[in-house]
DNA sequence: TCATTAACACGGG
DNA sequence: CCCGTGTTAATGA
C-alpha cells in the first residue's frame, strides 16, 4: 500500500506521516457506480483517493441530486473533514465515477495528525480551500449561467477528469447531474452538434471544439 | 421566453 | 423487446 500512497502523496507528506498512513490506513477498492457516502450517514473514516474519480453530489429531500464536483487522486473529501471532528452526519453523497482505490483513515488519526504534522495541516486546509472554490464555482454556475453554459462546463470538466474527449454518458445521466430534464439536454446537445462543437453517438459525446 | 412533463416514433443491440 | 435518442404539444413560471 505504501507504494500507492507514495505515488500520490509523497510530495505532500513527510516520510514519518507516510509511514503512519501505511501502518494505519486501510486500502479499499470500489467499482464505478458504488456509493461511498450517503447523505445523513455517520462517518468514521476519511478517504484519501489514490486512483480513480469520485463524484460528489448534493441531494434534496426527495432524493433529486445535483453534482457539486469531482475528486481525483491525491485529493480527499472535504465533507468528511467537518463531519469527522464532531458527530455530524454527511451532507453529501459520494459515488465512484470510475473504478477507484482509496486509503481509509480513522477519524481519530486525522485529528491527532492535525497537531502532529504540519504537512497534514496544510493538506487539510488546502483541501478545504479547493473544495470551497469548487462549490463556489458551482454556485456561480447555477446562479449566473444558463443551462447551455452549464452543459459546456460539465462536458469540459468530465473530459478533463476522464482525460478523454469521448465521454461515455447518456443524456439522462447529464440531466440528473445538472438537475434538469433530458429534453433540455438533448436539445442543447443537438444544437452543439449542429454547430460542430461536439459529435453525438449513442451513450457517448465526443468533444470537438468546446473552448 | 424557456423549462418541465408526457407522449410518441425511430433504430440499434 | 428495451433503451437511448430526437421531437412535439401542453402547461407553467
Amino acid at each position: 500500500m505504501l507504494e500507492e500512497i507514495k505515488n500520490n502523496y509523497s510530495h505532500l507528506f513527510e516520510d514519518e506521516l507516510l509511514q503512519e498512513i501505511d501502518a494505519i490506513g486501510i486500502l479499499k477498492t470500489v467499482s464505478a457506480g458504488d456509493e461511498l457516502i450517503r447523505t445523513g450517514q455517520y462517518l468514521s473514516a476519511m478517504p484519501l483517493l489514490v486512483d480513480g474519480v469520485i463524484k460528489i453530489m448534493r441531494e434534496d429531500e426527495d432524493g433529486f441530486e445535483l453534482m457539486l464536483y469531482f475528486l481525483e487522486k491525491g485529493e480527499t473529501c472535504a465533507m468528511t473533514l467537518s463531519c469527522c471532528t464532531g458527530s455530524a452526519v454527511s451532507e453529501i453523497r459520494a459515488v465512484a465515477e470510475t473504478d477507484s482505490t482509496l486509503v481509509m483513515i480513522p477519524v481519530e488519526k486525522m485529528e491527532e495528525w492535525l497537531g502532529k504534522y504540519k504537512s497534514w495541516r496544510n493538506f487539510i486546509f488546502d483541501s478545504y480551500h479547493q473544495r470551497l472554490m469548487e462549490v463556489l464555482e458551482t454556485i456561480d454556475s447555477i446562479a449566473f449561467k444558463k443551462m447551455d453554459e452549464r452543459l459546456l462546463e460539465y462536458l469540459r470538466n468530465k473530459s478533463k477528469y476522464y482525460n478523454d474527449s469521448e465521454i461515455k454518458v447518456t443524456h439522462q445521466d447529464i440531466a440528473f447531474d445538472l438537475h434538469t430534464s433530458r429534453v433540455v439536454i438533448s436539445r442543447l446537445l443537438k444544437q452543439l452538434e449542429k454547430t460542430n462543437r461536439i459529435k453525438l453517438n449513442r451513450n457517448s459525446v465526443k468533444l470537438i471544439d468546446i473552448g
